[in-house]
DNA sequence: CAACAAACGCAAGAATATTGCGCACACGCG
DNA sequence: CGCGTGTGCGCAATATTCTTGCGTTTGTTG
């Protein structure tokens, strides 16, 4: 079903999508080079079949006060599916945990949080996350700074992906 | 300049489009409560102090191909303002490195980059990053499924974060 | 209590989104 | 070769939304 491929036109939008969510339509095809109309259907089509998830604006945590950010790694006792599970419902329930992905090696999870101040998270952290069950250890560290924040897809690779599956 | 303070509608406003960034200025007028000509000029001095930094479609990696995740611990052999920041800006020019963000602790950088399949992310590896001047060790942990991915700010804890400052 | 500032809602004009339709091109089959 | 057939485009028309100007309300200050 996700098994139809994209042409150049796609990918084009793609990325400009990506790169302002709320672009008018208009601009957007204008830019790709078709007119409006098959423009907006190539959207529909891009989100129906799953290429876009949604669109969200982004909201700068610190000027709403919320000026940390923190990365987690926890190890559970078990890894149980049904553990996992279980721990990964528990981060779907607490706010400050923006992410949760779960990896192999030593370390079961990584979490990224916020919070409005470093007092608020420790008491997150210790009054709910290491208080969990099955949580075994957590290692928790503070950032300093971030030099880049791009979520998606680095669309510059994308040719010569394309061309190597070819 | 970003001192100026937000009322109920306009958190209502950030969190509406946090949600879905392509909300009309009539739906979103509408769910908080207000027409919509004062909407879209609250929208707009949003974005002009900057509480919006922008709108993005949230395009899925894996329908493109990037079927791989990873985190990357970097460590550095000297932490000084200039070898830091030069770090900072290679990674600015490595496309599969999707954010970079410097810690506090014994690691200096954590990376989330993205690949279309494992092969290709360790050439990234070997060929890019452990090679590159001053990173002194580098550990990557594979994201095998997340289970949250929430960018942004959690308004659930705003309330309580407003009234404590009070 | 009057003057003022901030923010709202209404209404009108401009721009955009959305749908229906006809046309062109490419492909596959007789 | 010639003819369906499907895909995707652009044009045109309508519906919806965006955007601006303006009068009014509300709350504050002197």
């Amino acid at each position: 079903m996700p098994g139809a491929k994209l042409d150049e036109i796609d990918r084009m939008i793609l990325a400009e999508l990506q790169a302002d969510g709320r672009m008018t339509n208009v601009e957007l095809a204008r830019r790709v080079g078709i007119s409006a109309p098959p423009c907006l259907r190539r959207v529909r089509t891009l989100e129906e079949q799953g290429y876009i998830r949604g669109y969200h604006a982004d909201v700068d945590p610190r000027e709403l006060g919320f000026d940390v950010s923190v990365f987690v790694m926890v190890r559970l006792v078990s890894q149980s599916e049904a553990e996992l599970s279980a721990f990964e419902a528990r981060c779907g329930g607490w706010p400050l945990v923006r992410e949760c992905h779960m990896l192999n090696g030593e370390v079961d999870f990584i979490l990224k949080c916020v919070a409005p101040d470093l007092r608020s998270f420790q008491s997150f952290l210790t009054g709910e996350l290491t208080s969990a069950p099955n949580v075994a250890s957590v290692k928790t560290s503070l950032v300093i700074r971030n030099a880049k924040a791009e979520p998606g897809v680095p669309f510059d690779v994308l040719e010569e992906r394309l061309a190597r599956k070819a």
